[in-house]
DNA sequence: CCTCGGCCAGTTATCGCTAAAGTTAAGAGC
DNA sequence: GCTCTTAACTTTAGCGATAACTGGCCGAGG
């Protein structure tokens, strides 16, 4: 088995709170004792064993992460901001998907619990904060990320949603696009917001939009890209076809692009396509596509330091924090044909900025 | 605090040790007795303490990941076909990404060590084997994935690097190319067995390649687009231009492409790509990019298996296994140009399998 | 009537480590 | 010479569970 401090105090003839002492740069032991110890350590490659010292500490130095899709870039971009912080403070991730789904979502909650980890940051897709209230029962600390819930005041770290949308929508009417449809998401913080975000854009800029505009797609995160394409197949069947599409996500707009070039039509020329999201490879797509960035990274970050802070208080109940980022504009053929120096073949996608030419 | 054994067992007026074994369906107790526990439990929300009783059965139902990267896709794959299975033998995930740096990957295995986890699960980025030394002293379970060592007999999970190599230079002869480059990755198994593939497949066909037409990408994994797009640059300033090549991974097929485009070339008309690992969006980029895929979700199925069975035995040192997964082709308008039913309109990539038709 | 083998539950001893209190010897201070 | 510090350890008690015994009660069998 591994090597105990028991070994290395009967080795050195000393105790076992020496060694243990030695370890956590306890003051009073002599220079060399330490020395001593520490020699021995490393000649046994000694290691604490993590799980006897959270039992008696009650801290695991670990952190759960809940999120719905690790495939989804958003959130592995997420991961990767928040490990690459926690670790500089001796934490790791465990880390849980709920596959989209509330229940197994609520059944890795609990498990996070019961393994102690010592924060939890969860990107939800619960439609209740049920779970949520057992977290605050057992004292835990979490952070939410991505979506938040109206009514529950919890710490919270995402991108400034109505923005998103106000910011999308905007810039589709400045290419000069009128006719503005929608293919929103799940009745979530991010996709309300996004929506709400899509109406005041429109409002400020006396545009209107059909009711028919605003699209639901179903299974919107699993397959994104399928439901996109079918929320899109819909909107250029109507009699009065959009000349853009503001999605809510990129493999919604992925999808909702592939129907839109399979049916004939080109992008932007005929119809301009934004997404959320600024995926990784949004930039070598058939069609380059525009997107929202959300700062997933800087989301990552913020969470953990979120994290962090609420983990050194004592119990002092601080009121939540909510911190919220400036999602910043992608913008890419998909809604410009613009040429990129380093992409010149595109001639079958350059288009000026044309207004209303698809206009039947 | 949360709830103890200790503080049902007071409840009900029984023993700590009966709460226990009502916990883990013990048959030494009474139906009866064990019905006003499990009662009483589900009333408070009792949550055992992983912690300790990972302490005193040395097993935390933990098991560590540690891949190069969760942004890449074919490790967030990985990890979902992992997580998916270990979920249900109750397990979880320590994910812990090493940022393709040896260094970091060393420390990142001791931590994992050092909490006791059940198994290891490494898709490594060392140069040498000394970790897995490590590993083994403490006699800790270990699958390797992805990458594999000469020389240690580990146990390992993969696919046929070979015959990835072979499928996809067969293809390119196949349809027609006979100058075929190769960019190709750093000198581990994966990046090496594929390279020998290709010169397995020139060779079986008579062809033969300069040495120039085997590239060395540099930084590859982390930057992967761009080093393709620098390999590529070179390939293309060549006096005799390949006609295709076949690229160690996806991110270099798709900056290979960007390069060839930019300088005026048509994919695949002019220089026909292919890449390895079937990135989720190649569908969807601008040339659709031709891949072999490596089962990523398989490889993690396989290697959630393959890590439960060893954890099974009672420390019998088993023979090292090896599975190997077959690499399957997936062929699409970057080496074929041919017209997918949903997605029409490539005329302007659309071409008849035209032999040599870039020869100068 | 007594013993024996199931039930069912309780006792005891760890697991590896840490917090807090206790011990010892050397030097300080007057 | 005696108390008081202080440095440098050691002892004692758990943390919250589990494993391995131990033991009472009760009906069956001889």
């Amino acid at each position: 088995m591994a090597i105990r401090m028991k070994d290395i105090a009967l080795d050195l003839g000393v105790s076992i709170v020496t060694i243990s002492k030695v370890l956590r740069n306890h003051s009073d032991i002599s220079e060399e004792t330490r020395q001593r110890v520490l020699k021995r350590m490393r000649e046994l490659n000694y290691q604490p064993n993590l799980a006897a010292r959270a039992l008696v500490t009650g801290r695991s130095y670990t952190i759960g992460l809940v999120v719905p899709d690790l495939v989804h870039s958003f959130f592995s971009e997420v991961a990767k901001g928040l490990s690459s912080v926690l670790r500089q403070h001796g934490y790791r991730l465990l880390i849980s998907t709920s596959e989209e789904d509330p229940v197994l979502e609520r059944g890795e909650i609990d498990d996070l619990l019961a393994r102690r980890v010592d924060a939890l940051i969860i990107a939800s897709t619960q439609w209740t904060v049920e779970s949520f209230r057992r977290i605050e029962e057992r004292e835990m600390p979490y952070v939410l990320i991505d979506r938040s819930f109206l009514g529950l005041p919890a710490n919270f770290v995402g991108v400034d949603d109505v923005e998103v949308g106000r910011l999308a929508t905007e810039h589709l009417i400045s290419i000069g696009c009128r006719r503005i449809a929608h293919i929103r998401g799940p009745e979530v913080s991010t996709a309300m917001g996004r929506l709400e975000g899509y109406r005041r854009a429109l409002a400020r800029h006396g545009l209107e939009a059909p009711p028919a505009y605003v699209v639901y797609g179903k299974s919107i995160d699993d397959a994104g890209d399928v439901s996109g394409q079918e929320s899109m197949t819909l909107l250029l069947n109507l009699a009065t076809r959009p000349d853009a599409v503001f999605c809510y996500n990129d493999p919604t707009a992925m999808g909702a692009m592939r129907a839109a070039l399979a049916s004939g039509l080109r992008v932007p020329e005929d119809v301009a396509v934004i997404g959320c999201g600024n995926f990784y490879y949004a930039d070598l797509l058939q069609v380059p596509l525009s997107s929202i960035d959300q700062d997933s990274a800087g989301i990552g970050e913020q969470a953990a330091k979120l994290a962090l802070s609420l983990m050194e208080v004592k119990s002092a109940p601080a009121r939540p924090r909510s911190v919220l980022l400036q999602p910043k504009l992608v913008a890419r053929a998909s809604t410009l044909g613009v040429q990129v120096p380093s992409r010149p073949l595109l001639s079958g996608l350059r288009r000026s900025v044309a207004v209303g030419d698809a206009t039947p």
